[in-house]
DNA sequence: CTTGCAGTTGACGTTGGCGTCAGGTCCTAG
DNA sequence: CTAGGACCTGACGCCAACGTCAACTGCAAG
């Protein structure tokens, strides 16, 4: 499948496909005159990529993290990876849902006064 | 309190509360000679600034609910406001749970392997 | 007085994840 | 043959939240 069809596929920018092929995470094979194609399986991959990268890991770590995919093992160090991204997410996650909890203190607290534009 | 006091209580830098203060969240007071003086509520105000800040709201947008914490009141708009980042929030959380989750996936499966180098 | 840290403004640098031209090529339909 | 999409490679733009000089002033201690 071409450019066009993955980035309508999945929802995102011809330009942004390419940039992740930029930073190593997609490699498609390309026609003679150097137009890309994907394998079916590169939808999956970006849904993960996209992922991955909604949850602020680096492009360099997803680069170390995505054959694992492929083939099923991982070297310690990747684990390691994985687990302290594992802890920040967490981390991250509670700041969240004290920042929920204070915006929902607010609108219970606060009362609610009319406003002229 | 001056500023590098500030920042060593709130564990940010004195150019984070200059960048803070350029953005219109905090108004500190001057001595004659130009050098900022807070007080003792900024330590609170800070905080929930970052609370917010990290939970991912323009300063923009904190700008208009610092206002709510010391009258105590809402305008409508605003309320909307809090409740829209309520729900993106909700979403974020949402987002980072399923990365997480995939994160454990992938750890669970795979199969650790020895790497040299 | 001077040493030296703390503070001031101004301005440019950084990072990530793309958006957005610009200028050229490819390919399919009519 | 030609029109017009879709594709290509640069390369510059953008935004937020500061970091990092640079060049100067303020101030307390010895």
């Amino acid at each position: 499948m071409r450019i066009g069809e993955l980035a309508a596929a999945v929802g995102v920018s011809p330009r942004a496909l390419r940039y992740y092929e930029e930073q190593g995470l997609l490699r498609p094979d390309r026609t003679p005159t150097g137009h890309r194609v994907y394998p079916e399986s590169a939808i999956e991959r970006v849904h993960l990529i996209r992922l991955l990268l909604a949850a602020g890991l680096a492009s360099r770590t997803i680069i170390d993290i995505l054959p694992c995919l492929a083939t099923g093992t991982i070297a310690s160090a990747q684990l390691e990876m994985l687990k302290t991204e594992q802890v920040r997410i967490d981390s991250q996650i509670r700041s969240l849902e004290r920042a929920r909890e204070r915006l929902a203190d607010l609108i219970s607290t606060s009362v609610v006064r009319d406003q002229a534009s």
